[in-house]
Order: C-alpha cells, then structure tokens, then sequence
DNA sequence: GTGGCTAGTGTAAATATTACACTAAATCAG
DNA sequence: CTGATTTAGTGTAATATTTACACTAGCCAC
C-alpha cells in the first residue's frame, strides 16, 4: 500500500455567512477577530472543523459560539480552497449561509476568538477589506440566496413569526437588488397560499395599520410532499390508454 | 499563539460526477478502483488534492489523469465531510461534476488507480453499490445537473457540435426524466436565438434526414454580459423622470 | 379636522404556455 | 419501382400568467 502521510497535513473550517434583515436592510453578521492571523480584521464567523465533527455540525457549533446563534436555517454554499489562503497551512475552508431573524438575536459570543458582534449591510461589505477570502465567500453567499429566494420561501426565515406583506415586500427587495410592484407582489405571494391571516393589525403606527401574516409550515411541508415544480414544466399529455379488448 | 497541529491531520479529495450522453441515455463515467480502499468497487474518478493544488486544478488533473479527459465543462457541486466516510482518517472531498461530449472520450486512463474506465446509465448507478458515499454524490449531482439545465444552455456540452433538435430534445428528456412535446421544445429552444442553423442535413439515415444545429457560443455570452433574468421578473416601472425647471 | 403617511385593492392588455395531428423526405424490402 | 417504415417538421386556438397602472382607506400627529 502507498504511504499517503503526505496527504494528511491539511486543515478545514467552515465559516458562515449569516444574513439578517432590518428596517428595509439586508445585513451579514461579522465578528471582529482577536486572533491571529488577521487579528482586528472584520470577518465571517468561522472556525476549523473538529476531528470528529461533521460539517454540518461544525457549522452549528460555530454559530453557537461565535454569534449566540441556535437552531437557524442553514445551507451548505461551496468550498473554497485556493493554496495559499490561510498563512497557517493548506486550509481549506466550507462556506455556508444562514438566515436569522435579528430580533431574535441576543450577540453572546461565548468564545475568545471574536473581541465584538455586528451586523454590517450587505452594500458596505467590501469597504471593511474582510480577512482570508471572506468577502469573496459573502458575495458568493449573497449570489446563492438570491438564486434561491426565487424558488424556495426561504424569505420568512428572516423575519418575525409576525410580518406585513409590506415588510416582506421589502425584504424580497432588499434580497433581489430591485423594486417589485405592489399589487403584484401581493397578487403573487397570496396565491400561493402559503401565508396564514392572522386577523391582526399592526399597533402604533403612525398610519394605517397593516394586517400581519405568519407563515405556513405545515402547508409548506404538505407542498415539498407533492412535490413542487416552479419552473419548466413538462408535458401534461395523457398516456394513451390501455385498450383491453 | 494557540496549537493548530491537532487540525493540520485530515486530507481532502476531489471527486468528478462526469455526465455524457449517448443515445438517448444519460451516463456517468466510473472506474474500477485498483487500490484501497474499496478496491475492486466501482467509484466516482477522484484523487487526493495536492499540497501546492487548487481545488479546480486537482478536478481538473484528475479527470485527466483517471479518465483521459482534458477541457470538460466543470463546476463545484458540494462538499462530504462525513467523520468516518473514509477508512484511512479524516478526509473530505469536494464534489465536482462535469459534462462530456462521449465521442469525444478515448478512455485512455494513465494512472494506477483506475482498472477499467465504464459509462453507466445513470439508472443503473444505485444497483452498483459504489464506493465510500459516492452514490450519494452522484444523486445530488444529478440532481444539481436538472436544476441547472433549465436555467443555462449546458446541455450543448453533452452533445456533438453538430446536433439535430431532436437530438438535443432526447438530452432534456434524459435530464429531466420526463416526456416534452416536440413541437412546444422546438419553438421555445429556437426562440432563445441560441442556435445556429447549419444548413446541412443529417445523411445515411433510414428516414426523413433532419437539419443540424449549432449551439452560438458568442450570441451566448452576449446574452450573459447583457444579463438574462429567467426567472421571476423586477418591475419595469419606470424611473420617475427628472424634473429639471 | 387637516396633512402626512402607508395599506389595500381590480382590471385590461400583453405575453407565455399548453394541447394537439397531419404531411414530408429519406431508406429498405420485396 | 412501389409501398412500408421511420423520423422530421410545422401552426393554431385555448388557457394561464404576467404586467402595468391609480385611487380610496385608516391611523397618528399637530
């Protein structure tokens, strides 16, 4: 059997990138890195994968004690391993996504590698000259959710369990980079039927209250089940039917 | 400054899903692996990444090396990191896929890793109880493969220069595992403006000969600069024009 | 009670998608 | 050379989806 020592020197992390939505405004969390290398860089919550840890897991862990952040939707995005980006080592590193609702998020990093917490918007992101390769991971982050907001009603993940169709509105705009029309967007949204009348209004506003709305679940599962088809659809002719004579 | 030698222990892989299209039928290529683990299994072609290598270069060698195969459509799916997926320590591998015009394929493997080089019909990849989770990774590249069929032309890279519609018609039948009505494909295929009438006819065969077609590469990436957007539209409200008194 | 603000609503036109069946052109077998 | 076989190639009407667009409703602050 060949010796495959030499293969056995490399590292990896993972780091997240971690979107949140605030009054009209896409955000990714950062943490200020007290560690080498790139100590007092911004970058994206990140760490290297335990011996015995799945990915997935470790992405968790991170979370967890980088942010404070629990039981989030999180996706694996791609991988990124030029040779020399880490000066440590050969390390390689796996990106993920996830989407937190900010109100829920109390920054308690229990850890020594992160000194501070912050939500930068999306658009300020390459003016902070982030450590490693994390703004090209971001903007690839960014990328992906875009493509599958389109697709997947992933957007409720990052807001409140209650929200107004203007609220979402917004944050598919934020997401999107573009401006929707209103009554089609609602048009839009409410045939999907995905969304859960509360009967409620919103309070103190200085306007006309707006109805909130939750999202479904549970019929969203029954959905995934059958089995969606949003795009190209194929062929709805019949089989020919069986002639038993 | 902390230890990190206890991360600097694992090893990573590249591991190519390497579609191809023949007759109607969509394959992936595999190999016989000749070395441990696994040895005698079929598998996925893939290779420890080199100390000095980027994840795209070792895909690249790799799918040279174990399969002959140079200048392929390659693009980074996701990566299995598995604590115990592999027998000899920690090692995650970075799935790749790739798309392959069969004619084009001289199975001329130069390696010792590979026994023997085999397209299967991808139907056929669950009865063949391949190596390590390489299984899995050819479902979700498969997987990755239909969605991305609808939103890019890549099928061209499976097919000859010179295609009939009918032809190209069976590869998105193949892909997408469904029946589509000829005449709707032909519209809407040459609709996009992506294909390049040749004028010539297909010869020797026992029926009606059809016209070839070319895929147009420049008008493509004209089309790419210009942006497409396929799917869900922004609105085309206009900007509220400046008022200048 | 007025001004400022955001919520909420319908429709017609344009576009895209779907379902569907017959004729054309080549080879082959006799 | 004729007819059988096979695949290529084509158009249209019905339906569904998407788009553009403007006014009234309801709350608060002053």
């Amino acid at each position: 059997m060949k010796n495959f020592d030499t293969y056995f020197k490399s590292a990896f992390t993972v780091d997240n990138v971690i979107f949140g939505f605030d009054e009209s405004d896409l955000k990714i969390l950062l943490i200020k890195r007290q560690e080498e290398p790139y100590i007092d860089h911004w970058g994206l919550p990140g760490y290297f994968v335990l011996p015995d840890e799945d990915l997935n897991t470790a992405a968790r862990r991170v979370l967890k004690q980088l942010a404070g952040l629990d039981n989030v939707y999180l996706e694996q995005v791609k991988s990124f391993g030029a040779v020399d980006r880490h000066p440590f080592g050969r390390v390689i590193t796996v990106a993920y996504y996830s989407l937190v609702k900010i109100a829920d998020f109390s920054p308690q990093p229990d850890n020594d590698v992160a000194k501070e917490v912050r939500w930068f918007s999306v658009a300020d992101i390459s003016k902070l000259d982030l450590a490693f390769d994390h703004e090209e991971m971001a903007d690839v982050c960014f990328e992906t959710l875009k493509r599958q907001v389109r697709v997947r009603p992933i957007g409720f993940e990052l807001l409140p369990p209650k929200f107004t169709l203007t609220e979402l509105q917004h944050l598919y705009e934020a997401i999107l980079e573009t401006d929707l029309d209103k009554r089609n967007f609602r048009k839009k949204i409410l045939s999907m039927n995905l969304l859960i009348d509360l009967n409620e209004m919103q309070a103190g506003v200085a306007h006309r209250p707006a109805k909130l709305y939750q999202f479904d679940y549970e019929k969203y599962q029954e959905f995934l089940q059958e089995g969606f088809s949003f795009e190209v659809k194929e062929s709805k002719r019949k089989e020919r039917p069986v002639v038993t004579d």
